[in-house]
DNA sequence: TATCTAATTAGATTATAATCTAATTAGATA
DNA sequence: TATCTAATTAGATTATAATCTAATTAGATA
């Protein structure tokens, strides 16, 4: 995930009327009116506050004749806060400091005349460093579709599918709804 | 957890500068410097982010000579990015000052020998204590007719009224087209 | 189409907070 | 004790955002 959107979220709920909200909205969903009724509030500042839990997709909306029900996506929510959990990443802890020498021999071991990769390696160390070198290609802060992405891993390497859920499991991308993102550096492992 | 603790925990990591320093520290501690080293900003910033970590309990330090350590208190932080998900469920009940002994002494203070209510405290406080009282007698999320809150109020007091209102006024219960409900514990005052 | 209800937007006011430079403090060391 | 290093505090500047009233919009209904 990316860290702007970490940061977003945690701004978002930063707030004691939006927690309120949240709060109420747990037991079902209710309209305007009564959540500021609720909260002794008035109706255009409830609007203010339910656009921006709208924004991060924390809740979301029905229409009923006149009246528009707010409800609370639970599921989003709890994705959302376990995020900041992953910051910094767990696979981190595995303090691996490889030179750049180093780095491009173990590349150029598993590398064949093309420049494509025969096989991965076994070794998660040396398996890392060649997602690393594959990663490269792809830049920071861009949306990819699946598709793009198979196409662009089959450049280096035959069995696209394994890259790229090796690049979800180890943090290097983020995947929501089909659609992949890099991570920021700070996520890596390595 | 209070409401107004898991706000300001999300407040608190609600920023940019705070999300990057939780990142840096999860691969282990650092010092201010360098801190302020790789995120590219001044000392005095780093120690006014330092300030609101360790105040949240999720950064504490150690030191070593001239220098000072800032640690991650990790499972401090899972703790409170859990408390949001919890929260909604009954267990806001935290937030009341007042002991259980000397409430029921303030309630005696007002009791006639009937066990009514003679008249309403004046201090916003312990009129809040006896409305507090008086609604015990009711069910979290039933509906009440407006005449039946009437009826039941009268059971402890006779200007019902009075009582009705306040207690719509101080978000002890909610009015909807003459209907009334009790409204969830974290919605109170005091 | 005219009118009603609920929600949203615009714009003002006010409060909060991120960052900096300059000054000060806490603690170590010679 | 004098001096050094790293951290903190004070105070200013600037940006962000919570809330309100008044005006507008979206959609339903007669």
């Amino acid at each position: 995930m990316q860290l702007d959107k970490i940061v977003n979220f945690h701004k978002t709920v930063g707030d004691k009327t939006r927690i309120r909200i949240i709060s109420l909205l747990r037991s079902g969903p209710l309209h305007g009116q009564a959540i500021a009724g609720k909260l002794g509030l008035k109706a255009p500042t409830i609007s203010h506050h339910l656009k921006k839990l709208k924004d991060i997709d924390v809740v979301y909306q029905r229409r009923d004749k006149n009246t528009i029900y707010y409800y609370l996506n639970e599921s989003k929510l709890e994705r959302l806060t376990h995020a900041i959990i992953e910051v910094g990443g767990n696979a981190m802890n595995e303090q691996y400091a490889v030179s750049q020498e180093e780095k491009a021999k173990i590349i150029q071991n598993f590398t064949d005349q093309t420049g494509r990769f025969k096989r991965l390696p076994a070794q998660r160390k040396k398996k890392l460093i060649l997602l690393e070198h594959i990663l490269r290609g792809l830049e920071h802060g861009k949306s990819y579709e699946e598709k793009e992405i198979n196409e662009y891993i089959q450049t280096y390497y035959e069995d696209y599918a394994t890259v790229r859920r090796e690049f979800v499991m180890a943090h290097f991308m983020y995947r929501d709804n089909g659609i992949y993102e890099l991570n920021p550096v700070e996520m890596w492992p390595v």
